[in-house]
DNA sequence: CTTGACCCTCACGCAACGTAAGGGTCTACC
DNA sequence: GGTAGACCCTTACGTTGCGTGAGGGTCAAG
């Protein structure tokens, strides 16, 4: 068991030279080699190289993202949520950066000559400041932002326990409120919607009910979500999309 | 006149060695250089700058500027665009992978365990096949794309003229509903801005009813577009914000 | 006429791989 | 059981886009 570099390249879309330099420089060793020498990469083995390049696509070097994953007191949930949040602010950026585009446009288009310095005011808004501050809060004083990162981890270890009673506890009511035969499309039920996508937004990321309504036919499309909720009671990934829309569209209408 | 290195990096944020290596390469080579052999560059080096910092940010190499930039028949206008247009696709290629982030965070929540190739299909389905797309569409066979390339230029050497007629077409029609006293916020008015808004979308890009909403109020705030608006009438950035402001509620309203 | 703040030209260094070169390994099919 | 073809290994030099001095001119201010 386990995947050959030409498996691990072709699933990844990085190249076997690629692997061959993470296992030089010490980035990503494969957990065993063959008899014949061959690198074999386990599934914990991919894991590691998601997080990879998940922090290369976000532009930290390799030596950063080694001193990243090195911290033990991090799991993987706080580096989805530590990378979900630097998409964002590159998010916001770049539509900084087409606004300032169609900016331009507009200008060429009415025949404005646009000097140097405000060429580069509009189009620098966001770089100098934005990427230096970036940098700083990303890596700032290596000391100082792993200590940090050390306590917001373990704060996440704690937590940890208390957001799976939560979800769980949450999902115990929606299912009582099923059983009870209360329709998904009451007021009720949607209460409780919005109980959940308050949960999401307070533990992981801003929901938006655009984003919920996405969830909930997640919950009804993907099979494993299907199964997972439907494990508190038969049907609920079901009942829980119908009050996520219902919930949605009550939200929306105002 | 012009502006030394120093100055030049100040404006622009890049580094001082960053134009001595651009200059070592011939991608931009100051206008002109003082007695003392000091680098002194134009307004036209600056706009050239502007243009290799944008190719720059959406990853083409610094040889690929150069063949880029080496077409004689492409404008300032058409750099715009084409960077515009990148820049969308970046956007949405962000959003997904965003979204992806959030899957996977939802499923972490529920301790549903990804394997490897879930992880990466999901993961993955912007990188390989979008990125390759990019790359051939962008730089593909390079005889074909700088034919193409030049047929585009072309066609909008000649359509400038006609844009620029149909532009200021329009703004004498509503410049005569002005001076007619229809109100800005009536029917021929909102139609008016509907026409102003279309011109923009088939000449430069997908101008939403938010984006004619922000050059709305952009036409008011920014003095150069106040004036230049204002040359065919005066008051007519007011009113054709007022219009564009009163089309995008009626349309929005649906 | 000197002191900073700039500017110049070499020239070496570095990260993150790409790209052979030269040579074993493994399944498959004859 | 031999050999073709796909795959793997290590070694090592090349490339891009600058960073970072070293050593030395230039220029406005006091």
């Amino acid at each position: 068991m386990g995947y050959s570099v030409g498996e691990v390249a072709r699933l990844t879309g990085v190249t076997v030279r690629t692997l061959h330099h993470y296992d030089e420089i010490g980035l990503l060793s494969p957990g065993e080699r063959t008899a014949a020498g061959y690198r074999r990469y386990s599934e914990a083995d991919l894991e590691r190289l998601q997080q990879i390049l998940g922090y290369r696509e976000l532009g930290f070097s390799l030596e950063e993202i080694a001193e990243i994953l090195a911290d033990p007191a991090a799991d993987h949930m706080v580096h989805l949520r530590r990378q979900h949040g630097l998409l964002l602010e590159r998010l916001e950026r770049l539509r900084k950066m087409i606004e300032a585009i169609e900016f331009m446009m507009e200008a060429e288009q009415m025949g404005i000559k646009l000097t140097a310095q405000e060429r580069f005011e509009v189009f620098g808004d966001f770089d100098p400041d934005q990427y230096a501050e970036e940098a700083e809060q990303r890596w700032g004083d290596s000391e100082a932002y792993r200590e940090s990162q050390r306590r917001v981890a373990s704060y996440s270890k704690q937590d940890w326990l208390q957001i799976k009673e939560e979800t769980n506890r949450l999902y115990q009511r929606i299912a009582e409120a099923m059983a009870a035969g209360v329709p998904a499309d009451s007021e009720p039920a949607m209460d409780l919607a919005e109980e959940h996508r308050a949960q999401i937004s307070r533990w992981f990321y801003e929901c938006t009910y655009e984003i919920h309504r996405g969830l909930g036919e997640m919950y009804v499309t993907d099979h494993r979500f299907t199964e997972n909720i439907d494990k508190t009671a038969p049907g609920l990934a079901r009942y829980l999309r119908d009050a996520i829309v219902a919930n949605a569209d009550r939200a929306q209408a105002r």
